[in-house]
Parts: C-alpha cells; structure tokens; sequence
DNA sequence: TCATAATGTGTAACCGGTTACATATCAATG
DNA sequence: CATTGATATGTAACCGGTTACACATTATGA
C-alpha cells in the first residue's frame, strides 16, 4: 500500500498538497490537482484509514448491538443498516450479546477503544447505565430507553389492537394469545393492545420467549390449558410458527377451526403451510431510520432526542379467513 | 478517555514503561508495574486501538464477505464467526455484496485500508482476481476457490448421495430434485451426488435460486411438468419449504405421496408442517472452523493452504418415512 | 574485584494521515 | 503605486500508541 509521502513524491508536492486534493478543501492549482490525481491513480493509492482516524478521531465505523444475529427477526435489520451505512461510506461492527450483561460491557469498551462513530442498540436491557456514560451517538431500535437515546419503533400497542379487530372482524370469538418475553417493552405493547381488544372474549394466554423450542412447548401449553378457541395471536411469527404446527398434530383445520396471526412480517410467514397472516412492522424501514438518525446525530445534523413511531399494517395470508365472512 | 500520557503521568513513569505493563513484555519492576495498574484503574483507561492500529498494522478486525445476511443460511455462519472472533479478541465488520461485483470491490478497498487483519468469504465469484492480489489472510467457506486460499465446506456430494439413498431407503420409486443455482460448485455437488444415486429413477428436474419466491415457482413448475414423482430433493431448505407448501396445495400428501428432503439443516426446517428431513451441513462447526483457520493465519500458526471437508449428516424429520418401510 | 550480563527506565523516532501557520505570489483596489 | 485579500504551497506539530536505543543500576561469575 502506498503512502501519501510516496504520492507527494511523485506528484513532485508536499504530502499537504496532497491532503489537500483527497480532502477537496484549501487552495490547490489546477497543475498540482492533476499531478496529484495522476500520482493517486498511478501507484493505486487509497488513504490509510487508521491514520486519518487517529487524528480526526472519526472511523467510519458504526456498532451493531444486537442479541443473536440468529432470530429471524434480526438479519433484516443489519441488512437494513449495513445498507444505509455502506451508502453513507461507514462499515457496520456486529455484535452479538446474547443479552449478557457482561458480552454487552466488553463489546462496549472495544468498540469505544476502536473508535466507533456511533451506535444502534437492538438489545433489552432497558437500563444499562453503560450506555448513558458513554459519550457516543446511539440510537435505540425495536427498543424503549428511558431517556436521552433516540429510538425507533412501530407502533406495537397499535399492531396488538390491530390483530385482535382482525381475528373479530374474521369471526372468530374465542381469543387465545402467546405473549412474548415480559420485560421487552415494545413486545409488551403488543399484548397490552391485544387485550385491550379482546376484552372478556379472551379465554387463554400463556408466554414463550422468542425461541422456537419455547415456543413449541408454550403453544402445547394454550392447547392444554386452554382449548377451544377459534383465535389465536402470537406475539411473533417464530411461535406462531409453533402454534400452527401444534394445531396440525391436533387435526386442527387452519384457518377453518382456528385463526392464527403472528407478528413481526418476516419471510418465514411466507413458508408455512398455510402462509402465516401477520402484523408486519416495517422491518427494512426501522433499521433504515434508525440508521439515517444516526448518521445524522453523527454528523451533526440533529441534537433533540426523539422517538420514531412507525406504523404496523396487516399482512393477509391464509391463516385467517375472509373478513366479515363467518364461521 | 484518558491516553497513556495521563497515565504515564500519574504513575510517575514514561509512557515505555505504561506501555510494557500494558503489553507485559520488556522490564519493568514490581513498583512501577504496580504504580501503573493503579493509574489504570484509576483512570479508568484503555488504550487508544486506533493509535495502536497504526503503529502494529494490526486492527483487530476481520471482514466478513456475504452475499446476503437475510437469507436464512448466513445469519448461523455469521454467528459462529463472530463468536470465535470475539473470544479471541477480533471484531466482526459485516459486508452484504449481493454477488455484485462492484459492491465487493468498494468493501475490499474499504476494508483494507482500515487494515482489517483477516476475510472470510462466502461470496461466489469463483475467480474475482481481486482477492488474489489482496495480500491478506483470508478463508473461503462454504466456497471453492481456485487456488492459494484455503477452503472450509462440506461434503455436498455425500450429501446428495446421501439424500437421494434416503429417499430411496424410505421407498419412494420416482425421484425429482430442484437444484441451485448452477455457478455455485458447492450446490452442484449437491446435484452430482444426489444424481448419480439416482440415476434412471429421476423423473424430474429443474432450477432455482435460493430466495423463497423463485423456489415457489420452480416448484409450481416441477409439479406441473413432472408429476407424478414421489421423492424430492430440493437444494436447500428454501426450496424445500416451498415445495411442501406446493404439496399442500395440490392436496399431495406429504410424506405418504411425497416425501421431500431439504438441504442445509436451518431452523427454518423444524418450522414447517411437518417439519423437514433436510441433509444437515454442521454450520455453526463450519464458521467456527474457519474462523479458527482464519486466526492461524494471521497469527501464523499455518502456511500452507489447505481445504478442510466437514461431512454432512441426515436429520430424519417427519417429510420422510421410516427407512424400509414401503408405500 | 572487575568484566559482563541482566534488569529497569526514559527519550525520541515512527506509524500515516490532517492542518495550523508561515511564506510567497499575484490580482484587485483606492 | 502601495495595500490588501485571494490563491498556492510547504514545514512541522499533532493524534496516541510502540519500540529501538541509550543509559544507569544491580547481579553474577571468574
């Protein structure tokens, strides 16, 4: 890899010069631009990052921290992220914590120490003072802090509501619900919206956390302690997922017998049998957001904090029947 | 954050010898080592990576080259290779190139000029020249590369032989396969295998790529084309899943009129209805191992290039029957 | 006891960029 | 014509580490 000296040098400058045409600021003659130019493009010259990091203490590098890139519900995201930052000429840095504490800490400190421009957090914990102390632009995702970090989030309260008019609305009046794991807060709106709905028509309700073995034995679990019911809403598609695979060991026709709506709008809804209908949160958006605002806490464009609520809508498969049309 | 000048400082020592405590090599006597780390703490001070990265051409970090995270087979690999790496004290820079060519080449500049120290990719360029002449360590997986860069996969020709034996163990009569896409060498030993195993028994054939829309209509067209066949081997999970779901659509039962094997062994498999009698890579032993090869190489523990094999193994799920057991 | 090796520590150069500052030229202005 | 501001460029300090080298002190061995 060439230097900048070795640029100057052939370019017959000073490495200045030569900062100054990669920089496109300060006064530089048309002759020296070319020479320079030609220089670059010569020995295939590309600035060295690290150095021009030491001294602007900027890295064009953004963390990730997320809980396992693993859930199905993640990868859209970092899709969505490492798009817009790679747009934006910053590398995303993928962290898994796995909700530890301790994970979550050390990736702290390296990513503090490696100089990282900013930060999206995807991760529960709802309180960890870490975060506040570290001087660094962050924004929240698919998660609620309680101060001073922005976020971005869908409209979860809405979206349990939401599942709940369309499984009435479809006919169905004996309401089952699968709530996810009761300290994620934007997860919790979800039920709390649900419920709202459902009222007295509700008959059953368990929680699994977001693994697809819990899920299973939760959705064994409503089948037990709770059948019949003609609705069931899932806190996201993964138990859903379960429970429709647990209605047909138990000959259950769906969505004849039973309606089931998941939530979340990933692609796995597309792959069961039948297709899962679904809240779609606008996954690919909320990490583009949530990205933009970083870029714009960054580079300074933006100082209040701020919450970014975006809407869910109503994906329609096949596990629910018309609406308005009975049983 | 505090520099090693501030600590230096308060320890009363010169940055050298705050720098050999740091780093535990040269002299330094039990005073001034003690006198150091109780600055260190005291100032709660990590060295500055950016600037250590400058001076050692060391950065700590490793690409990671994908095609796509959201495609479900990644989101393991990535796991795993982030999990090696973190233990070992690397961070992960993720890259999505969508097979593009020009996208592959903005990160390849991009990520060595921030001095990463290692790649890892399972990307499918066969022979994009400008790996070769990108003097860095660097593993291909789940990838075959020509020449000069190891290789971590697995056994995809056992696999399809493996497959097509199953399907035929388990009775079905008429075979038919959805293949990958055909560039990609470690799916065409998939097709070779399963092949050759097969040979005049197959019926049917056609292609997809590995998104789940694609595979639909590959599968609406071995079904219209081919029918009747009563054992499918489909390329991957993806595919797998959407031929089941084309089953069910047709009323064709599976697995007592079709049985179907799927590839890769993603959670995706235990998902569906019934869940899914996939061929098995063992992926997170993949990641991991050529994270591993990956750190022997930077740290120079091995030279010469190498391709490890990892062999595949049969999850019997509910899309086969019981081997032996005739129609 | 003296030469030599081992131990301990600081100074300064270096990694490869960026930029403040000094200096020089030239055109415009009154 | 002298003054001023715009243009152009180079030198050197700086970012925060690492380490070669110089130097001093202490231990070891003949």
């Amino acid at each position: 890899m060439a230097t900048i000296k070795q640029v100057a040098k052939r370019a017959n400058v000073s490495v200045a010069t030569v900062s100054r045409v990669m920089n496109n600021n300060g006064y530089v003659s048309a002759e020296a631009r070319e020479a320079v130019e030609r220089a670059i493009a010569d020995l295939d010259y590309a600035p060295n990052r690290v150095a021009r990091s030491l001294f602007t203490k900027t890295s064009g590098l953004i963390g990730l921290i997320m809980p396992d890139i693993t859930n199905p519900f993640f990868p859209q995201l970092a899709r969505a992220i490492e798009d817009v930052a790679n747009q934006h000429g910053y590398q995303v840095v993928l962290c898994n914590t796995d909700e530890q504490l301790a994970k979550e800490q050390t990736y702290l400190v390296a990513l503090q120490t490696m100089h990282v421009d900013g930060l999206i957090i995807t991760t529960n914990h709802s309180d960890n003072p870490n975060y506040e102390k570290l001087e660094l632009p962050m924004v929240a995702l698919d998660r609620i802090v309680k101060s001073g970090i922005d976020a971005v989030i869908s409209d979860g309260y809405e979206g349990g509501r939401l599942a709940a008019e369309t499984l009435l609305a479809c006919g169905a009046t004996k309401l089952a619900q699968i709530g996810g794991p009761e300290q994620l807060q934007t997860v919790k709106r979800r039920t709390d919206g649900f419920l709202d709905v459902a009222g007295d028509r509700l008959v059953g309700m368990t929680h699994s956390s977001f693994t697809f073995k819990e899920a299973v034995t939760a959705s064994k679990h409503l089948f037990d302690a709770y059948w019949p019911f003609d609705g069931v809403f899932a806190a996201n598609d993964v138990i859903a997922a379960a429970v429709l695979q647990e209605a047909v060991r138990r000959n259950v026709r769906v969505p004849e017998d039973l309606q089931v709506i998941g939530y979340d709008g990933i692609e796995l809804g597309e792959m069961t049998s039948p297709p899962l209908t679904t809240i779609a949160q606008p996954i690919y958006e909320m990490g583009r957001r949530a990205t933009e605002r970083l870029l714009d806490l960054i580079e300074k464009r933006e100082i209040e904090t701020k919450e970014i609520l975006l809407p869910v809508t109503l994906t329609e498969r096949q596990t629910t029947k018309r609406k308005g049309q009975d049983t």
